[in-house]
DNA sequence: AAACTATACAACCGCTATACT
DNA sequence: TAGTATAGCGGTTGTATAGTT
C-alpha cells in the first residue's frame, strides 16, 4: 500500500554511481549485510535513498551476477521464455543464472525485439506480423519462421491453459510466494504432450528451476527452433 | 572537427504484494 | 483488521558512447 518516501528526500543524491559510492556500498554489505535498505546508506555513509542502493547492488554490484554479451544459448532461452511467458523479467531471468531481470529487459528491448521486427515477427505475440498467405511469400526462410511459430503458439496456449489450472491447484496446496502475476514460476515442474498446428506432438517440460535444465521442444521435427 | 543521430544500458519512477505492528 | 513500511517488479527515462553526415 504505502509507497518509499526515501527518494524523495532532498538532499540525496541521483543518477549514476561513482566508484567510491560503490566501494562503500560493497564494503557495508560485506560487512554486515544489507539488512534494511532505508536504513543502510546512512549507516554506509551514502548519500543515496535505500531503494537506490538496492537496485545498484541488485543489478551490478552483486558478486553473483555475470556481465557481458548474452550468448546464443541465452538469446534463445530469452525469446521463447518471452514467447511463453511475456514481460515476466524476473520469471524469464530465473532460467538465466547470473543474469539480471534488469539486464534482460534491456537486452530484450534493444536487441532481440529489434530483430524479431526485422524478422517480420510482432515482438508481442511471437506471431508473423502480416498474415500474408504462405504461396505469396518467400517460402524457405519465412516457411520456417512461420512453421516455428506455429509450434510456439501451439505450445504457449496449452501452457497458458495449463498454468492456469495449475495455479488454481497450487493456490489450494500452497501459499503462493511470488507476487501478482497468481502462480509461482520456481515451484512448477511439469512434463506435458503439446499438438502443433501439424498435428505433430511435442514433448515440453516447464520450469524445473533455475540450476535444472531448460527443455523446451525436444521432439525430432523441431531442430529448427533457433532464431538467427 | 563539429554537429547531429542512434544505440546501449544504468538508473529512476510508480505500482502492487507482502510482512509487520 | 487496518495502516504502514519495505521489497520486488515492469515501464520508462537519462546519459554516455559510437556512428554518421
Amino acid at each position: 500500500m504505502g509507497r518509499s518516501p526515501c527518494c524523495d528526500k532532498l538532499g540525496l543524491k541521483k543518477g549514476p554511481w561513482t566508484q567510491e559510492e560503490d566501494q562503500k556500498l560493497l564494503a557495508y554489505i560485506e560487512e554486515h549485510g544489507h539488512g534494511s535498505w532505508r536504513s543502510l546508506p546512512e549507516k554506509a555513509g551514502l548519500h543515496r535513498c535505500g531503494k537506490s542502493c538496492r537496485l545498484r547492488w541488485t543489478n551490478y554490484l552483486r558478486p553473483d551476477i555475470k556481465r557481458g554479451k548474452f550468448n546464443l544459448q541465452e538469446e534463445q532461452t530469452i525469446i521463447q521464455l518471452h514467447a511463453l511467458l511475456g514481460n515476466r523479467w524476473s520469471a524469464i531471468a530465473t532460467h538465466l543464472p547470473k543474469r539480471t531481470d534488469n539486464e534482460i529487459k534491456n537486452y530484450w528491448n534493444t536487441h532481440l525485439k529489434k530483430r524479431l521486427v526485422k524478422m517480420g515477427i510482432d515482438p508481442v505475440t511471437h506471431k508473423p506480423k502480416n498474415e500474408t498467405p504462405l504461396s505469396s511469400l518467400g517460402l524457405s526462410k519465412n516457411a520456417s519462421i512461420l512453421s516455428h511459430m506455429a509450434q510456439w503458439e501451439s505450445a504457449r496456449l496449452e501452457a497458458e491453459a495449463r498454468l492456469a489450472r495449475e495455479s488454481k491447484i497450487l493456490h489450494y496446496q500452497t501459499k503462493p510466494s511470488s507476487h501478482h502475476h497468481g502462480f509461482t514460476h520456481k515451484t512448477l515442474s511439469t512434463t506435458w504432450i503439446c499438438k502443433t498446428n501439424q498435428g505433430k506432438l511435442n514433448t515440453l517440460t516447464f520450469f524445473n528451476g533455475p540450476e535444472q535444465q531448460f527443455d523446451l521442444f525436444t521432439s525430432n521435427q523441431n531442430k529448427n527452433k533457433s532464431l538467427p
